[in-house]
DNA sequence: TTTTATTGTAACCAAAGTCGTTACAATAGA
DNA sequence: TCTATTGTAACGACTTTGGTTACAATAAAA
């Protein structure tokens, strides 16, 4: 199992975005060339990434521009944006043995330990910016 | 989108066995009360950790029990046992447009950055034993 | 040897999520 | 008014998950 695309394909559209001369916009269906996929995914991400504040999209003449700075805005941003983890990062079992106390132990244990994992990826997330990334991809070699 | 519970009911059976006396097996129908599902569900999970060698199986009058110390028995080897996340935990897009070698290079960038934040939560799995969460499934205070 | 409890595995199902696609109304700039 | 673009609904093919039934293989115990 892997955690959807839309998150990568976003950060590959924002990355475009933030590459582009200031005040340039650009349509669905140009970001879709670069990443290679339908227009319509495109504008299902971009509806969410606008939902979460990070990109201005106008119809008609149209296209879409960042409205974050990108060294403020993290790849945790986009992850949050693009809901692509709803809540708990690890599912557990729904429903524990009601009767068996060992049982329920666990899962408490259990949920905290998990979520510690999570914290440490969202954490690396967090500490990266759009802005490195822009920077690595103008300088592979960094 | 969630990584299988399959990762948690492993640890959740895997600190069953290690608070068991030793010697003492158990089988897959009372490792399913447990967690409350069915335990054909138990064996396939028990069918990876055995060939994984973190358990014993065995059939007739049989059972489970543990074959590794838990002191030195990380989550992270369980993660990988139970196979939940093959390769990388972020998917990228498959096939990016070869002609726009801007899109190339954001795909090489966000493979390195994604592969880091995936290093971030294993070095966490990694760093938690079976032996810490029996103790703090034994002391759920501490 | 026979009996019996248990494992190992195949097969099937319903539910959910993903990604691509077609279609079309709404929008706003020229 | 014309036109390019967005926003969104609807659909399909695919994959994964978790549960279930069924049954042969196994090995301990009687």
């Amino acid at each position: 199992m892997q955690i959807s695309s839309r998150f990568s394909v976003a950060v590959h559209v924002l990355t475009l975005l933030a590459d582009n001369p200031a005040g340039e916009l650009l349509t669905s269906d140009r970001l879709a060339g670069s990443v290679n996929t339908n227009p319509v995914v495109i504008r299902r991400i971009l509806g969410q990434l606008k939902k979460a504040g990070l990109v201005e999209v106008r119809a008609a003449a149209g296209g879409t521009y960042l409205r974050r700075d990108p060294a403020t805005l993290t790849l945790l941003d986009v992850y949050r944006a693009v809901d692509v983890v709803e809540g708990a990062l690890f599912s557990v079992h729904e429903h524990p043995n009601p009767h068996c106390a060992m049982g329920r132990h666990i899962q408490a244990a259990l949920d905290g330990t998990l979520a510690r994992a999570q914290a440490a990826l969202e954490r690396e997330l967090a500490a990266t910016t759009l802005a490195q990334v822009v920077a690595s991809v103008r300088e592979p070699v960094g």
